[in-house]
DNA sequence: CTCGTATTGTGAATTTTTTCACAACTCAAA
DNA sequence: TTTGAGTTGTGAAAAAATTCACAATACGAG
């Protein structure tokens, strides 16, 4: 299989969103032009894509909404369910739980971990919080690959670092810091406050 | 000015971000190849950026860290500060007050916004919550040009058009809907779920 | 001063991504 | 059946981003 850029894969999260939506809506065909729209990609690049994933519609009726849907899921190897913790029960932590749950249930976060003995053994949105020394253990028996963090600055290397060690592969990063991690290990770097001067940027002079 | 690339403006805020912690750390001068394990990224494509700002190092001492932070806020024409509000005020919205509090001095969040009558009047994280009802005279009064939206999926659209009819020009988008607005509007998207999808992606299969 | 080492800056090459442009196709209507 | 309108899929072109590779430079040690 091709590899595929980076950019490809962020559409298609968004087409697939896309669709899952229209289909919510029961609408059964999509063409290129209406996705663009709804994906705020031009429509060439829909196709594009979509002739990436190898995915075939037809000139009179577009694309078949389950069908393409069931065939970026695929292509994107979304597994069924998906298990994946959270370190650090913060606000912010606290907000993705509850954010989370309302959305995908094909991934799902299983527990909570933070320091502060007043959080550990308590349940926020649903998620249970244990101490974070029980993490490594944790991570190895229940074979998490995937993990949020919104733990304070000041701790994200040292955690991260950890948690690498027990397995670890893909870390969501809410933290300001640049985690320094072998370069195997997946990271998405969601620091809000970058996405805000981006916007300020260009808002103000580009 | 030469139109510079939007993932060079992303490399550039993660720059003067590691940049203004070395000078916090009192630290003088730096190579491109150390910024480049702070940033994440190859050093050849940082000197290839700092080329584009028209920063200029010397090969003995690297670069001035002061001076490069200074270059790239003037290249980004980073004002001395910005005003920004944001609208829905749940969990995530106080996180994300809370979370710049913190942070970039130069950006700040003056007002909040809610529909909920229990939460208007109310102060959250240091920040006053009106009416949404009064957000319109409130942009146009304060020349709001940035908004952070954390509504509910479903009021996204509406209140994303009501605001950029009063003027403003730059939405950082919480929501996991796309917003259709008129495309010299900069928007945003910082949808968690699209974050943690690449993450399992990549993870997964990728 | 000279040599050796390390770094920058950048033209050129390469790779990747996006856009263009149009043949091929499908259907509906006349 | 034929025409026309609208769409897909894709080779090829163009544009953009990244990487390579090395000349130019600065400095310290001997």
């Amino acid at each position: 299989m091709k590899r595929i850029a980076e950019n490809t894969i962020n559409r298609l999260i968004v087409y697939k969103k896309e669709l899952e939506r229209l289909r919510r809506e029961d609408v059964k065909n999509v063409f290129s032009h209406k996705l663009a729209i709804l994906s705020g990609f031009p429509s060439h690049l829909v196709r594009r894509d979509l002739m990436n994933v190898g995915y075939f519609g037809s000139p009179a009726h577009g694309y078949d909404v389950v069908e393409l849907e069931k065939c970026i899921s695929d292509f994107l190897c979304t597994p069924e369910s998906v298990r994946v913790i959270l370190i650090g029960v913060g606000n912010l932590g606290r907000a993705i739980l509850d954010y989370c749950q309302q959305q995908n249930p094909k991934i799902s976060i299983i527990a909570a971990f933070d320091s502060d003995k007043n959080k550990v053994n308590k349940i926020y949105h649903g998620i249970y919080t244990f101490h974070i020394d029980s993490i490594k253990n944790f991570i190895k028996e229940n074979d998490i690959k995937v993990v949020i963090i919104t733990v304070p600055a000041s701790e994200a290397q040292k955690i991260a670092s950890e948690i690498v060690d027990s397995g670890v592969r893909g870390i969501v990063n809410f933290t300001p810091v640049r985690l320094q991690l072998n370069e195997d290990i997946y990271i998405e770097n969601l620091d809000m406050m970058l996405g805000l001067e981006k916007v300020v940027y260009f808002v103000e002079g580009g």
